[in-house]
DNA sequence: AATGAATGAGTCTTCATTCAT
DNA sequence: CATGAATGAAGACTCATTCAT
């Protein structure tokens, strides 16, 4: 008799999300009104209540679970890869590939930041500090195996994070390129030319 | 000649400016108060309207005198400079210095942006186009001198672009290395290498 | 004999009432949540509304409860008494001891009045004036049987009812003096000797 | 110039304080709405807020506001008197006098008890409190000088305020007796005779 | 020109009540 | 009968904006 496997008791709680998502990316966590979120939700304001706290608590876990999405895929995808090469090229495709087929949740990410307070700014301090401790040493473990010249980790970590995110940033916010995997292998053309071994 | 010290005239505008830009950056748009901005700039709630026709506009109005500041410098230290390599260098640390000396402002121009409503997001789309195009063309002069080798100048743009954000947001977000010049000459040694014509 | 003793018929309803005296007396009607009495009662939300039509009939029936707990003990214990003295003094010990067993019923009784509505002031003005009718009546008898002097029967039946709830008031809101009986004797002592005759 | 000395700057304040008297003693501190307190005193919503933190504030403001009205009355006419007498029949009429006068911020005080919080019942019960002592210490005093026999000070206390809220909630709540010194007299006949010396 | 007291539109949040299961 | 998930009406409070001085 346990047929609907889809639509677990988080069923609601899913859809308020999926709703968040659309409504902040849209008009930022200020302008977004939790009336406007429960109705793309399809549910009365007050049911927003029953599973969240408070808007900003909805906030929150709306950055979490888009959050959840991204590292899943993240770790499916990327860190089963080795090389630096190979880890830098699954890391860009897969990005791009999550912002194109998540863009209302991308723009969340990218520029809905509206640092209402120290709370917010500490969740992008500490994001963003994943993403270069995680390039960083991406680029240790290129020098000790060849891969990479002796360059400063920590700047060429900032320079990864850097191009990562403004490839990331054109799909998200200007045109995306036809061919995603060419736009990357191109970046990394470049890139990896710039860390190459003298030889 | 340095007479009237105090008040020049016009100074009130500028006064509210300033402390816009502290207010704004410290609270983000909708935290901000118009009192505190007020308050801040020493004068009354009711004078900001005498010059400006709305917090929106205040808005608005700061982010283009910061950007006027930031554009002043960039056309006086970086336009005036020949050569790929030279301009990028004056670029990065111009750019660097900027956010070093401004980091309230900085914090406003990177992080801040509560996406109110479409012309806030096309305002911001359109900072990052002219910095794109910047960047493209330089690349295009680049391969027309030989400075670069035949890259899309697309890619690149938007890695150059990257590259300069990710440093800045560094100084401004992070921990400001020590020493600005080696620290841009390293990315840059990167950045040209991966750059460089074959030989 | 002594079967169902979990649950006899009519329990439920009893269980609610007995939890929004608590509930009722420790928060006052509008900081009682029907949610609260419900999860007192040992029962659902919705169950409450299978036996009180509107969380208002509930705060009502549960005054009469109460009501009727007291008036139940007032005509066992008081209206047999003869005599004025004999009456008073069974009256207060009575009242006394009530408000000693009953602390939380008290405080909604003598405290909380929220004033909702008409409705609950004019309850309120309909046990005062029960209260008032009763002393002044006994007066008069005691006038008529000669253990009163000739006192105005309105201003003593007042001060009668004002000694009562005065000693009622500190059992339920001050320190409960240790021997009551003598605590009452007390005080009817000094208001006996104000309503003797001459003699 | 100085002509206006009636409405000086405390004027709106005081504005809103007497409408929450209207408001809140009919309605009770729920169910009273700040729009009705603002629009009773003739105000602006907003402009309540200028003034009073909140509706809670102004709850407690409101109190003390009536109070300090009340305790300024009492130092003037009661405390001025010399002797047990004398000063019970002041503090008499002068409570049935000021409640006549102020029948609704009279109900506020003794109807009017939500209850909210531990805050107000600490209020109430500090309230009780202070007109136990005083009418204890009169006992004593009484007693001291020969006026009163030795009676148990707590308890005529008690009896005493019981007696003093008693013929007040009949100005307040019932029927006002024409003849208030009458009145009052009738009552302190019945009183002193209960406490006076054999003799 | 400068001010700040006054305002009320706009929103989050609560909670009594309903009703499908 | 019993339940509790869902609801939306209602209200406290904020703050951009106005305008009399």
């Amino acid at each position: 008799m346990e047929i609907q496997i889809d639509r677990p008791s988080g069923d609601k709680r899913e859809q308020i999300l999926e709703a968040a998502i659309q409504i902040f990316a849209h008009q930022g966590f200020h302008d977004a009104k939790v009336e406007e979120i429960a109705a793309a939700a399809g549910v009365g304001k007050g049911t927003v209540y029953e599973y969240f706290r408070s808007k900003e608590e909805l906030f929150y876990e709306m950055l979490d679970f888009v959050r959840a999405l991204y590292v899943d895929q993240f770790q499916k995808e990327v860190l089963t890869a080795t090389g630096v090469n190979e880890t830098l090229k699954r890391m860009f495709l897969n990005h791009l590939k999550f912002i194109y087929r998540h863009r209302d949740m991308a723009r969340v990410l990218l520029v809905n930041h509206p640092v209402m307070d120290d709370k917010l700014y500490r969740w992008v301090l500490s994001r963003r500090q994943e993403m270069l401790t995680f390039c960083e040493e991406l680029v240790r473990r290129g020098i000790a195996s060849g891969e990479v010249r002796e360059v400063n980790p920590a700047v060429a970590g900032l320079m990864i994070a850097g191009i990562f995110n403004s490839l990331g940033n054109q799909v998200a916010l200007g045109e995306t390129p036809a061919d995603l995997p060419r736009f990357v292998s191109q970046a990394l053309d470049v890139l990896m030319k710039g860390l190459a071994p003298k030889d």
